[in-house]
DNA sequence: GATAATTTCGTGTACGTACCCGAATATAAG
DNA sequence: CTTATATTCGGGTACGTACACGAAATTATC
């Protein structure tokens, strides 16, 4: 009965309750000029009380503005593939959202150059897009880049990592610190009292050290709450080719104590070949990321869990706050965390990334 | 350039190329009688060269046929709150199908009643509804509301378990072998060689046996594929009170190698309860589903891994499943299985059912 | 070959909202 | 009080598709 009443509002049941026309409710909708401050005042009285609902479909049926979104993120590389599911995820809410008149431009960048993201960034700015989705890999670049969004009052979605101090209009994307916090907390069912963990940050890129960086804080502060006294060696390889990680690697196997290899990012499957190459497939190993190569590892046993948290979703979810917030006009919640996944031989079948 | 034209044809154009009006071209489009066989294959061949993608929202706003959805589930009972979450994703998917003129009609019955089974599905039937999400957890009596839904030919979506042998439009929920398989693996990396291993199906309905049993065959594939030698005791518990629990299982501690126990559902619950108050929660528990009750124990590391598997993604998308049928008229996949996601201490905050 | 029955097709309106354009009204200037 | 200017509003069309209704063309019937 209620319900019925309320399906079927619509400007016009609005305008005749305020004995105005279409057009005039339309003016007090969208907050146009050339209203009278009563009969402003009069019609979203009723707006109110019927507690209308504009029709999206019809809305976007009429809406002759044509959005246009863009994205800025790193190419997926021949060092990692991570960055292929972030895009997916852009050209999965690029299908969806063509229907509503909205296009994605792309530009991608070298994760090892911050060049390429300064003049990808300009190229992307004189297009004078709606809304921006940016994975802020160099923070410096990346603030000023934020500063001349503002300027241009462009709102901007964070994923992968977030900006802090900076103002965008959300972020999806893996809480770091409790990321690391529960590789600890699995890792603690894997390892005697006498064993000994390497903790591996492979990366070339100082500037990702915050990412890796806060993943071992999270790490050691569940280890210290615990109590644990195992002994924890961290290793940064600034190589990511297999000889330098294997030289390192192997000189650290000497070490016969260690059990556990914790690589804190997608470079795991490198160790995994390592591991693999020196008949040491009897270590566990952990690490980041649902790539390719290290789900064969995955299947083959030489890598026990592999962590992820769902980059495509956080690229899709981060488009689809754009439209919710330029299209529907709907608040956006600031900080979305993904959830954080174990992924073993057992379940990976069945995981979406 | 490509897709600008791409994005511009719509039925007018289509008419215009083939010099008919756009009521003969909708015909050919829906298939409906009236169009010579002519006529119809030069539309046809246009519409192919075209590339013709119609514009569902302007479909949807001059669509005036209602369609009207039914659900048939279990309801969330003080035995276990499970249910509540598959209802949520109903929930969550009626509030964005509103839009689009679909209403849902939602029939609950007693788990353990299957008399009130049979009765709910019976009025809903009364309803004609367009299209049916049903729990089949009463295998013979939902074969029997399956034959009726065929003969109506009203689409039908399970959720939370197959019923083998029915054609249902779709299938969205756990592969249960696997997830066994998983628990399993969990599992043997966190006994040692003398451990046992206590495996618990706690349920008053045989009928459900089913879905445990399966789980069970999963669990014991790995553990003979491994060649593991462990002692694996295996109890059903036909009362879910804690009395009965307490009975059993502290009877079974005497046992004093048991180090894991494995619910194979969500009473994991109760069985922690039992083991705080014997004061053993040294010892390993895994369970089924993201339950507040059990979520509270997982905090408390009374309980240390939930194997879930997204009961309101079940839902949600079996909704969406009839709505792709039904309105989009797309092909749907006619099983998906859910991600098997270990929830910890650790991930809970992050996990979304 | 005329009429009836049938098949085939086009015209026009509706869905609910956006927005252009010009009319009506109110206010200011002379 | 007239004319000019600004303000406030309503009529009407468009978005792309669905579908009722009736007109035209074809085929059948005698």
């Amino acid at each position: 009965m209620k319900k019925e009443s309320e399906e079927l509002v619509g400007v016009k049941e609005i305008a005749r309750r305020a004995n105005v026309s279409i057009a005039t409710v339309d003016r007090v909708l969208h907050d146009r000029p050339g209203v009278s401050l009563k009969t402003k005042e009069k019609i979203q009285q009723i707006i109110k009380e019927l507690n209308y609902q504009p029709n999206i479909v019809a809305r976007t049926l009429a809406s002759r503005k044509k959005l246009k979104f863009a994205i800025i993120i790193p190419a997926s590389s021949e060092e990692t593939s991570y960055w292929k599911a972030p895009l997916d995820g852009v050209l999965q809410a690029e299908q969806e959202l063509r229907q509503y008149g909205i296009s994605v431009e792309k530009y991608l960048f070298d994760q090892n150059n911050r060049k390429t993201f300064v003049k990808q960034s300009a190229t992307l700015l004189q297009q004078k897009p709606d809304g921006i989705l940016l994975a802020p890999m160099f923070v410096e670049e990346s603030n000023q880049f934020m500063q001349q969004c503002r300027e241009q009052s462009i709102p901007v979605v964070f994923i992968n990592s977030d900006l802090p101090g900076q103002s965008g209009l959300a972020y999806f994307g893996p809480d770091l610190y409790q990321s690391g916090y529960l590789s600890a907390h699995l890792i603690s069912y894997l390892v005697r009292p006498s064993d000994s963990i390497l903790m591996l940050h492979i990366t070339r890129e100082l500037e990702m050290d915050h990412h890796l960086l806060r993943k071992e804080e999270g790490f050691r502060a569940y280890w210290q709450q615990q109590g644990y006294t195992h002994e924890l060696i961290t290793l940064h390889i600034g190589q990511t080719d297999t000889e330098t990680i294997r030289h390192h690697i192997s000189r650290q196997l000497k070490n016969s104590s260690i059990r556990v290899l914790f690589v804190t990012n997608s470079r795991v499957a490198a160790v995994a070949k390592v591991l693999e190459e020196l008949d040491r497939t009897d270590l566990l190993l952990i690490g980041y990321d649902f790539l390719e190569d290290s789900i064969a590892y995955l299947k083959k046993n030489v890598i026990d869990f592999l962590i992820c948290q769902k980059p495509q979703e956080q690229a899709y979810l981060g488009m689809m706050a754009l439209y919710d917030k330029l299209v529907l006009n709907q608040p956006v919640k600031s900080v979305h965390f993904m959830p954080i996944d174990i992924i073993t031989r057992e379940n990976h079948l069945f995981y979406n990334n």
